[in-house]
DNA sequence: GTGGGCTGGTGACTTAGGTCACTGAGGCAG
DNA sequence: CTGCCTCAGTGACCTAAGTCACCAGCCCAC
């Protein structure tokens, strides 16, 4: 059977699968299936049972619960060459959320029963997949200790300076970011509702903090900024 | 070297240890120190670096998140025979959250490397962990829907109802409750402060729906108790 | 152009959640 | 018995967070 080398390039630089022998990428490569999503699709919805392994090959997928009001919540956002629902594929339960791309995107497909099979042939493998669960455990720790213990202030200047610290570009001084997202999306990754992200974006604004112009925003005080999120945890 | 029959009964009782030989199980309980603890002792605290696993052998030990200001958001609680932290010990992290005992209680410990060891020379081992760790992400990302959809009576309704399935003992139609922990300790599990509790259970006696006094509650209408928590998720 | 989606901004209002301060009821040590 | 401590109950208050409603800008399709 013939793999594209893009899908073998993309495992190998998976971090789940780094590690793993050609052959062994092959032979995992060849039982896996590639789809093609447009943006804002859904992959699966929070409850159906899981049928194995997603690999994002290309693109960025949003992994979310939804209440029945309307509201949502964000609990990850994953780009290219990570895995996503590895747990479910083990402990045999339904997806615990639900997750969509965000833009088109390209999603390898790894059957439970071959990944599984692949895990035990390959006790390293299993090892990868707890660090990487580890890390998103830790995530959703975190996420439990900002609903908890902080403010919407607060949860909204973090995202800022997460995603500034990642996509923000620096010039003399201030750091200018491409927000990229609708204030709805930022709400739901916050925990929150769009007027209230407007509302505080203003506010921001008016105490010299940052300067919001449309899509973008420079950060004028990073400073102020982080100490309000170190102080009062 | 003599391992007593105690800790080898508890490992086998143990989900992550099910399922292995008696000859395995002796490996691992050889080289596992058992600790004594009293209650509300400290096993460790968040951001420690994880130097093992830890077995519940006797006990209960609770796992938290604690705020700057002395506020705590409790994530799990567990019993005998389940195992705590199996996490960092993979992903080599530290410890993301604090654990200590409710109760008196004995815990077996093993080394970092000597779980990792036994992880690989038993594969079957390594997707039992997987399993056990399912079914905490799970329970964090319910924490999480119950943070951000719910409000603080659903979620003290929902600790009620909980704890009642669990421990509660039904007579003629109603359900008696002993609480058996305090006020406060209500508030950190379910994220708020123990005068809230406090409101609002008095509340919930106001309008007849449980029966409180002292230690012990009396659920007088499950029906519509359980209405609350399915209507206006 | 013009009309209709989406998106963002804001005012007015409600309310859940939290703080503070004090009281009072058990329980236990001395 | 007395005093002290830990819990629970509550009134008064404050404010973050959320809701509702409406308007304005923008861009795309027609």
């Amino acid at each position: 059977m013939i793999v594209s080398a893009r899908i073998l390039s993309t495992l190998r630089s998976t971090p789940l699968f780094a590690g793993l022998s050609d052959a062994e990428l092959q032979a995992i490569a060849e039982r896996a299936v590639l789809k093609s999503f447009g943006p804002g699709e859904l992959l699966f919805s929070e409850g159906d049972p899981c049928s194995g392994l997603h690999v994002i090959v290309g693109g960025r997928v949003r992994i979310f619960k939804s209440s029945r009001s309307g509201r949502e919540q964000v609990l990850a956002i994953e780009g290219s060459g990570t895995s996503i629902a590895e747990l479910p594929v083990f402990d045999g339960g339904a997806f615990p959320a639900s997750a969509s791309t965000i833009e088109a995107s390209e999603i390898l497909f790894l059957s439970r029963k071959d990944f599984r099979m692949a895990c035990v042939e390959n006790p390293e493998l299993a090892l990868k997949v707890l660090q990487v669960v580890g890390g998103r455990l830790r995530r959703l720790v975190g996420i439990i200790e900002e609903l908890s213990f902080t403010t919407l202030r607060q949860r909204l200047i973090s995202w800022i300076l997460r995603e500034a610290k990642a996509r923000g570009q620096t010039r003399d001084g201030s750091t200018f970011l491409e927000l990229g997202v609708t204030h709805q999306e930022i709400a739901s990754q916050i925990g929150t509702v769009r007027e209230l992200v407007s509302r505080n974006m203003a506010r921001l604004q008016a105490q010299g903090l940052i300067e919001s112009s449309g899509h973008e925003i420079t950060i004028l005080n990073q400073a102020a900024l982080e100490a309000e999120l170190t102080s009062e945890i």
